[in-house]
DNA sequence: CTTGACCCTGTAGTGACTCCAGGGATTCTA
DNA sequence: TAGAATCCCTGGAGTCACTACAGGGTCAAG
């Protein structure tokens, strides 16, 4: 299989690819006479495996980790549980920080009603006055 | 007032304030004798006002936008609305994968129960299974 | 007179790609 | 069989918003 031919069977980028090459994520493949990458199923089950992980956002340094687990199924397996329990963590805390983004940038948008001059825009208008340390609209609470 | 004032005052780090003049964002300020960097007060509300934004999420292209039209308050706010919209809809979108992305960590992290091998771990053999395209307890949803 | 805190510039590193220049190989069509 | 379109290669730079560092200068206190 070609670069091209897993990029279209994965979905996956032929720039990604070879970048995950390069990071060694994946194992170089063998080469044609002319030079073209040539692969094989594991490595198309590989690139599947990382891009679900990624899909996770799991970050590549720890998709590597879980690599090296597939390739020793022998040992334990509480850095995994860990490691997916470290992600859950990173998740649950943005999420709950971009919930009280959404709210702010609602409380915002709310304070422009229609055209007019920035000068009266009630969001610049509430900008400004937080940066001033006034209580603004949208981190009043 | 010393970078090291500023960023005292403003609890935004020396070298990001350095970046963000680097970056055009901040005015450059006058200097001392020796060289240092000697803001006033209008350096720290226009510092405040970018990290309030930030803390909005929003990028810092945007806020140089914002900025142009703290400086020309005649013009229209419709760009402001605009922008302000765009940043909701982005962090919409993005709450919306993350909580489909919480609901799959949490499957996903109940496959395993206690320690043992690798081989036998539920979250491994999810994730490995999804790769081969099966349907896997984070992703069957 | 030395110590330590502060400041300067310029450069490189982060993560995870993405894009591009400048070339070679292969395949399809006229 | 010539030319065009498509594929592939390498190496390097660019993205975003910082962060860290090397290697130096400045200044006040003890």
């Amino acid at each position: 299989m070609r670069i091209g031919e897993l990029s279209k069977a994965t979905g996956v980028d032929i720039e990604t690819i070879r970048y995950y090459e390069k990071a060694q994520l994946l194992s170089a493949p063998a080469r044609s006479d002319n030079g073209y990458r040539s692969y094989n199923q594991s490595h198309l089950e590989r690139l599947a495996f990382i891009r679900h992980c990624r899909a996770l956002d799991i970050p590549l340094a720890a998709v590597q980790r879980l690599l090296s687990f597939i390739d020793s199924p022998q040992s334990d397996c509480g850095e995994i549980d860990h490691l997916i329990d470290a992600q859950l963590a990173r998740v649950r805390a943005r999420l709950a920080s971009m919930h009280a983004l959404e709210r702010q940038l609602v409380a915002l948008r709310g304070q422009c009603t229609g055209p007019h001059n920035a000068s009266e825009c009630g969001i610049l208008h509430d900008l400004v006055a937080a940066a001033h340390g006034e209580a603004c609209v949208c981190h009043q609470n």
